[in-house]
DNA sequence: ACAGTGACCTACT
DNA sequence: GAGTAGGCCACTG
C-alpha cells in the first residue's frame, strides 16, 4: 500500500493520470460538483472512471487539499460517502458549501454540475 | 501467476 | 427502460 502510494506521491514512473485527476479535482470551485466520468474524460481516459474512484480513495494522502466530496457519480449520488472518516461528512461538507443533499443525492444536480470541458477551456 | 473486486461509465440487447 | 457485457487498471488474497 505505502509503496504504491509513495510511487504516486513521488511521481517517479507515473504517467500522470492520478496527478491530473487530483489537479482537476482541486480546481472544482466550492458549491459545484463534477462526476467521475467527466474527470476520466478530461484526463484522457474516458473509460477509466473506476480509476478516478480509486484515486479518490487515496486522495486523503495527497499533499494539499483534495475536495473528493465534490466528486459524485453520474446520477448525483454520493456513492463515496462511506469512504470518508465519517459517513455523513461528505454530505455535511457539501451542505456547508451550499449544495443541498437529500437521500444521498444532490438536489438540482444538473444546476451545480461543473463540467471541466466547459469551465477549463 | 491468477482471479476477484472496485467511490464508474457507455453501449448494446 | 431494465439488464448485461465490456472496458479501464491498481490492489488484494
Amino acid at each position: 500500500m505505502k509503496k504504491q502510494l509513495k510511487k504516486q506521491l513521488t511521481n517517479s514512473d507515473n504517467d500522470g493520470f492520478f496527478d491530473r485527476v487530483y489537479d482537476v479535482v482541486r480546481l472544482i470551485p466550492a458549491g459545484r460538483v463534477t462526476t467521475y466520468g467527466a474527470i476520466a474524460r478530461f484526463t484522457g481516459a474516458p473509460k477509466a472512471a473506476r480509476m478516478v474512484g480509486w484515486a479518490m480513495n487515496a486522495s486523503h494522502l495527497q499533499p494539499g487539499f483534495v475536495p473528493a466530496h465534490r466528486v459524485v457519480n453520474r446520477n448525483g449520488l454520493l456513492t463515496g460517502k462511506h469512504h470518508f472518516r465519517h459517513p455523513d461528512m461528505m454530505q455535511e461538507l457539501l451542505e456547508s458549501e451550499g449544495i443541498a443533499v437529500e437521500n444521498d443525492r444532490i438536489v438540482e444536480f444538473s444546476r451545480v454540475f461543473w463540467d471541466p470541458y466547459k469551465e477549463l477551456i
